[in-house]
DNA sequence: ATCGATAGAGTTTTT
DNA sequence: CTCTATCGAT
């Protein structure tokens, strides 16, 4: 339906406000100006934002290149540029779509030199900064334990989100004095090794445009439009972005929710949505509130969640879909019975036809819940995938042979350096490398450069002669690397690197591990050999930046139809037919280092409805009666945010019949089995598969059923990997179950 | 260099 | 509990 060349015609206009509403129509069709598009989750904000560009294209005649949209991950920048590629066609490469920091790096790149940057500058993630600050507590003389890395790389990425240079830094208590130190050192230390952090690339960038004129009326004069997703997420130094670089024409185009503002721990602030209406007073504010994803009920239920928070802009969400089932609220055992009840109700749910697994999502507060899930789904079979767990890009052989390209790319990087210089083992201890790194720090140079000072001054330093001989081979066979990558792709310049370092040899190790391994760095090939037609002058730089950039390889393929695992922050922009939230218990959801922070409630408030609001048609909100953390089972209280929902909108379970069910379980009155007994197995297609030794129930026991009750089994068989029971319940009839879900009472 | 014991910390993590 | 970093011993 979305033919390319009908846009071609006259009637385009009408074509691309057909199916939209009425407010989504009126955010579209503005000329120009500043647009505050207040959205609430499932009211087609994408489609708002992607209609725009094509209206602007299409209808005001803007040239694609003039427009900027800004997204806050790769993930939607891709997504975007699809469905904007349906629309306009080829234009879509003249956009300039991409993450602000992508967007910044460009700038950056092209314009940096003015305020004095590399243009070979290395791209550094939180790995790379943490180990300066380690350098920087190193260089104070100063003890980790009094000033924790992470609690100082926070403040330092703090002030840099807020535009705070280290002389600006301010000292509100002694621990804040010496915070402020580090942030000096810890900016030389990135200078020194010719290298800018995710917040230098909006940080600088800000800086440049404010102090250098003509490269800010540069960016004025071309950009006439920028739009932006998740408004509600920008930092200080995204917004002071914005304001710069639409202090002319002031098309900002603007698109967010505060109720699904979830990322201020990191500098997001959603006030700037309120800010935004005083900075920009003619701005056209428009509220997009039909929902086009979720029943009713789920709308109501996430509604009694979040009305409850202040400081927001009042909204009531409406859909069409009338009525919807109620959503399930149970207190389970612990997490592994509440796992068992997520498995057991995706089993019921598939097997009745009444959705496919691929429309299950399981979230939870912390990743380390997924444990118990997912031990529950391999016990039962049940595939499934996981949400970041480990990303691609902080595996240690990508990390290492990632290191070994940046170092190419920019040898003043000594934090690449020191990560590969005895990678694999090349006889280059502790005691070499830091003779040499204070030899560089005494004359002054990179510890690369270093290197060639020891054939004429051999005494110069506390090096050994065998040391010394390690050195000068690894700089004779990198000085061949970096006279290459002038000569040779990305592709080919990886391989002479793998072999000729011998990395390929010591990561494939024998083990399975290292063919794992293996397939990780050929999996990275893959992605260079995108880059091996561009000209070798800036390919080995775009590669580098982009992968960068990049959270994590973006081929998890969206194609298998699996229940999905992942955290309720993985979850934003999500949308599932059948929703699971685990763990909706006090000091989980709420979290506890939040409960302290009226703030900090708002947001797991906020992150609740997150969650909540994912779901089209179905809502499972699970607690549990213990919990076991770090080792240990403590009792937990139901989440706050439970209490909030309308009893009429809730199926089944009273609480206080719960709590009895739970309290006999503690008493230890019903012996629970969790698991049937199994032995592993392998099926005649090679699947692995676990298959039940005994059956465990026969008929006439007395059985308990954490949603069901009381019953009295009927009959029971073996199956395939497991039994199968069949229970009368009182009061709820005829059910058959699996094994694993029911509770044998010994009377 | 590699192993093993030990201590300490453990929320979320678009870039 | 479990993962990681670190240190000391081989």
């Amino acid at each position: 339906m979305n033919d390319p060349t009908d846009f071609q015609k006259n009637d385009t206009y009408e074509k691309l406000l057909a199916g939209l509403n009425e407010a989504q129509r009126r955010a579209i069709e503005v000329p120009e100006g500043p647009v505050l598009v207040i959205a609430g989750p499932g009211s087609g904000k994408t489609r708002v934002l992607t209609h725009r560009v094509a209206v602007l294209v299409h209808q005001y005649k803007v040239p694609a290149y003039r427009i900027m949209a800004v997204t806050f991950t790769n993930k939607a920048a891709r997504e975007m540029r699809d469905r904007l590629k349906i629309l306009i066609g080829d234009q879509v490469n003249q956009l300039a779509i991409g993450t602000f920091h992508a967007n910044c790096a460009r700038i950056l790149r092209r314009d940096g030199q003015s305020m004095g940057l590399p243009a070979n500058f290395n791209i550094y993630d939180r790995d790379d900064q943490l180990r300066l600050v380690k350098q920087a507590l190193k260089d104070l003389n100063l003890d980790e334990k009094r000033f924790a890395p992470n609690a100082v790389l926070s403040s330092i990425s703090q002030a840099k989100s807020e535009l705070i240079t280290p002389g600006q830094y301010e000292a509100k208590s002694y621990w804040h004095e010496v915070a402020g130190r580090l942030y000096q050192r810890y900016e030389d230390l990135l200078a020194a090794n010719g290298a800018l952090d995710f917040d230098d690339l909006l940080m600088k960038t800000a800086l440049l445009l404010r102090q250098h004129p003509d490269v800010l009326n540069k960016y004025q004069q071309r950009y006439l439009h920028i739009l932006v997703d998740e408004f509600q997420d920008t930092n200080a130094a995204q917004y002071e972005l914005l304001r710069l670089l639409t202090a002319e024409n002031r098309s900002l185009f603007v698109v967010g929710d505060e109720d699904q503002s979830i990322y201020s721990w990191r500098g997001a602030d959603s006030r700037h949505v309120k800010r935004f209406r005083e900075d920009y007073p003619a701005a056209q504010v428009i509220l997009l509130e039909q929902n086009y994803r979720s029943t009713q009920t789920i709308l109501d239920v996430a509604n009694s969640v979040i009305s409850r928070n202040t400081q927001r802009t009042q909204k009531k969400l409406h859909t069409d879909r009338v009525g919807g089932m109620k959503i399930v609220s149970r207190e389970l055992y612990n997490e592994t019975e509440e796992a068992a009840f997520v498995v057991d109700e995706i089993e019921r749910l598939t097997s009745s036809k009444s959705c496919r697994l691929g429309d299950i999502a399981i979230m939870y507060r912390t990743n380390a819940q997924s444990r118990a899930i997912e031990d529950s789904f391999i016990a039962r079979g049940v595939p499934y995938k996981l949400v970041g767990a480990t990303r691609f890009y902080e595996r240690r052989e990508i990390k290492d042979t990632l290191a070994y390209l940046r170092f190419i790319h920019n040898p003043r990087d000594n934090f690449s350096l020191l990560r590969i210089i005895n990678v694999p083992p090349r006889a280059i201890g502790d005691s070499t490398v830091s003779g040499l790194g204070e030899l560089a720090a005494r004359r002054n140079l990179s510890m690369y450069d270093a290197i060639r000072l020891l054939p004429e001054n051999p005494s110069e330093s506390s090096i050994t002669t065998r040391g010394r001989k390690s050195l000068l081979d690894f700089l004779r066979f990198m000085d061949g690397l970096i006279d290459l990558k002038s000569q040779v792709n990305v592709v080919e310049l990886l391989d002479l690197m793998l072999v000729d370092s011998g990395y390929d040899r010591y990561i494939r190790d024998g083990t399975e591990e290292g063919e794992d391994r293996w397939e990780n760095i050929l999996e990275l090939r893959n992605v260079a050999s995108e880059y091996a037609y561009l000209p070798v002058e800036t390919a080995l730089t775009v590669f580098l930046e982009d992968v960068s950039l990049v959270s994590d390889v973006d081929n998890l393929t969206e194609s298998n139809d699996l229940p999905t695992l992942l955290t309720l922050h993985a979850a934003k922009g999500l949308e599932f037919g059948v929703v699971f939230i685990v763990g909706m218990n006090e000091g989980l959801l709420p979290h506890s280092r939040s409960t302290e922070d009226m703030d900090a409630v708002e947001e797991e408030r906020r992150l609740c409805y997150v969650g909540i609001t994912r779901s089209k048609d179905q809502l499972y909100l699970l607690h549990t009666f213990k919990r076991t953390q770090y080792g240990s089972a403590e009792f937990s209280e139901p989440s706050r945010f439970l209490k909030d929902i309308p009893k009429a909108l809730v199926e089944g379970q009273e609480q206080k019949e719960a709590r009895q069910i739970s309290l006999e379980m503690d008493a230890g009155r019903y012996i629970r089995r969790n698991m049937p007994v199994v032995y592993p197995a392998k099926t005649n297609d090679g699947q692995k598969k676990d298959r039940v030794l005994s059956p465990r129930f026969k008929a006439g026991d007395t059985v308990l059923h954490t949603a069901f009750g009381e019953g009295m089994v009927v009959e029971s068989r073996l199956t395939e990997g497991d039994e199968e029971v069949t229970v009368a319940f009182k009061g709820r009839g005829v059910k058959r179950l699996l094994a694993g879900y029911l509770i044998k009472v010994e009377r």
